[in-house]
DNA sequence: TTCGGATTTGACAGGTTTGTCATGTGATCT
DNA sequence: AGATCACATGACAAACCTGTCAAATCCGAA
């Protein structure tokens, strides 16, 4: 079954436990976006916007919408050898993983699959690694995205790394169980939302 | 994907989430037209139809008929000022340009902003050139990206670059009428053989 | 705490659209 | 050419919209 983009009344109301009559209204007055079809004119409404609007008024998100992302990681990582142990260990507590051995591949995939968390090996050839934190940071696609930074830098470095938008660091070489830590309270702690979206940095030339 | 210019019930039952039995009754009711296939009746609807009753209804568009994806240009580009120029000179014949200056963005752009064309500095830290090549190409959404490669590099190694998926090589220094020249003909050459009935009047710069 | 007014939500009925299923036939692929 | 897939059609069930009215909730005042 293909995984639907949009929600009727009927499905919203029952995902909010409320009588479909409400979401109607909810629509009418601008408090729920939603678009007609030609018909009868039925709403639908994306589940982006759904999501949007239970984050804003503090409703519960059912599973249905956060698990799929919310089991994926990204693994950034140069050493295939690493990035097969990461992987393995991840995959072993239920994640989904996905492995980005350059900084293009990272980027792509961190927009394809929206992780909801993303390990970062600030070493690897040709990422500035501080700057792609805060690019990450900056993106509100992607904003959510949990990165927990592995790296052999020393710890001040990897400090600094905190600064500039790390949600953790590890330091290499590490024990797998203590990355598998991290990761789980990372993706646990996320269920809190920060409110504060930042600026969109567009790189459109002007 | 095969490159379309008419989509079936089916695939627009897809993009409107929507069962395809819908989608009959509206093209039945005269609100999307369509055309019928002489054999067993099959409709079809031009996609600048399917458009324009999209905008009707205030139905969100998929990406992939975005309009302005023609007209944009990823450029990738480590050294700002070359970037600069490119832009301008770009922008002077009428494309949208987005400058990527490392791989991690190039990466999140092209699959944002799924240009059009884009110039490929092969030259750039952390970019393993070659590997982005195939990779781009393989890679399902992005595929129709022409990619004009930049490089200061010898013509052997640009050789093999076109080898590897380029669609193009432009050797640096180069003018900026040779580039333009080059991106337009990409582009020019991609027509995603779009039927007669095109309005996109606004087209490549002449 | 209790009361009344305002607002929101739930319930019901009628009419219409949409989804589902089964079937037949033309496309499409190898 | 044959096998498989996608599409069209018809009928029927399910879901949705509109309008109206009752019930529940909220909020300030007595």
């Amino acid at each position: 079954m293909r995984r639907k983009s949009a929600l009727t009344t009927g499905e919203i109301a029952q995902y909010c436990d409320v009588n479909f009559r409400t979401v109607l209204r909810w629509i009418e007055r601008g408090k729920l976006r939603a678009y007609k079809l030609p018909g009868r004119g039925d709403n639908r409404v994306r589940i982006d916007d759904f999501r949007e609007f239970l984050e804003q008024h503090k409703m519960p998100i059912p599973e249905l919408f956060t698990s799929p992302r919310r089991h994926r990681a990204l693994i950034v990582e140069g050493d295939a050898h690493i990035a097969g142990s990461i992987c393995h260990a991840l995959e072993h507590v239920g994640f989904e993983t996905v492995v980005a051995p350059d900084g293009f591949r990272a980027g792509t995939y961190l927009g394809k699959y929206t992780p909801a968390v993303m390990t970062l090996d600030l070493q690897m050839p040709g990422l500035t690694g501080v700057n792609i934190l805060s690019f990450v940071r900056a993106t509100q696609d992607a904003s959510k995205t949990k990165i927990l930074v592995v790296s052999a830098m020393p710890a001040a470095d990897l400090q600094q790394a905190m600064f500039a938008g790390a949600d953790d660091v590890l330091q290499k070489p590490f024990d797998n169980n203590q990355l598998v830590e991290k990761v789980k309270s990372l993706v646990a702690g996320s269920t809190v939302r920060v409110p504060i979206y930042a600026q969109n940095t567009e790189a459109v030339c002007s």
